[in-house]
DNA sequence: GTCTATATCAAGATAGAC
DNA sequence: GTCTATCTTGATATAGAC
């Protein structure tokens, strides 16, 4: 029934999202999908907490096939969204489809989306990077994201490639330049010196 | 009248835009509002040409404070939008409440937010830099400003310094590395040489 | 649990007075 | 140009049969 909803909303719009219309779809009446979601909201919010957890697990899956070290949490967010171009497909398009009904419907729904989000910064932020990398990271994914899913500009695999690139130069300059090494050197070097 | 209709969608969500409370809002009936703009899409699509105009008057702006050379646009909206956390205030919220309302009312309506884009990316692309840094400076405003709009990260100014001397960090190793600069000397040191 | 039928309501849009 | 009144439609939600 998530799938219907998901269906109709990016094939005729977030405004044709009736309950007849997603009844229809998979195959039942109104009275029938009403039985399971009481409410449209309630249909809404459970496509907002599947939408979430699946993108949960997806960064998650990225982050353990990363390997370890500072930036693992950014460095996977680069390797599994501008890799391969052919991510950037219906299910990633379809995500954001749920979450502006949601919007639309009441945004007070796309909660379950805000705790992901939390977990996502707070993953980046004790990632080891220089402040602001993670962020400049985690916020190009999503801009990209967002103007894909706005149609404002149209991702490729070279746009991917160009972007990609351009964000491990940040973090290689960002990890070769670290703070912690640097320290240790100084200290060898300088041996007991004292302040 | 736009004014009026901003203000409901930021005041009572995306799905309370109707012609009734607009036109409450701004001291009208729905008839009276119904003679300026014959249809709602024509009133939603008005409200996004406002939007995009006033986005590419932000950035020309800017674009024209900030000094000449190589990533001057990526220059410019890295100053403009990252420097002051005053500028993220509730003209740019209501500017994505109106995009998203006019996404959820029919998404060919956000067309003159493409265009506007395709000239952004397009004074970006040209602006100087090696490929993709451009690119992921609007990908970054873009993704920190959706996060913000839904509510997903806070944005405050202590985020804004962290992700614009991370991204200023990315455009001065760029544009210090240039190639023509370095072919240039090349070809001078190699004289007359024929492939 | 799923259906049909229906209640209830509000939306966008139209017509025509002033 | 702006209003009031009204039309038409389609939405969510409920009731109750099967």
């Amino acid at each position: 029934m998530l799938d219907a909803a998901e269906t109709v909303i990016s094939r005729q719009g977030i405004a044709d999202v009736t309950l007849e219309a997603v009844a229809a779809e998979a195959g039942m009446s109104k009275g029938g999908l009403l039985h399971h979601f009481p409410t449209k909201d309630a249909l809404v919010e459970a496509l907002v907490v599947r939408c979430a957890e699946s993108w949960r697990s997806q960064y998650m899956e990225a982050h353990a096939r990363t390997p370890e070290g500072p930036g693992r949490m950014a460095r996977a967010l680069i390797s599994y969204c501008l890799t391969d171009v052919d991510i950037w497909t219906d299910q990633l398009r379809r995500m954001g489809s749920s979450v502006f009904a949601a919007l639309a419907q009441n945004p007070s729904l796309i909660q379950p989306m805000r705790a992901v989000y939390a977990d996502l910064h707070r993953r980046v932020a004790e990632d080891g990077l220089p402040p602001g990398v993670g962020e400049a990271v985690v916020a190009a994914t999503d801009g990209l994201w967002l103007d894909w899913v706005l149609g404002l500009v149209p991702v490729n695999q070279q746009l991917l490639d160009r972007v990609r690139s351009a964000l491990e130069a940040l973090l290689a300059r960002s990890t070769s330049v670290r703070l912690p090494r640097k320290r240790k050197a100084i200290v060898k070097r300088a041996g007991g010196r004292r302040r």
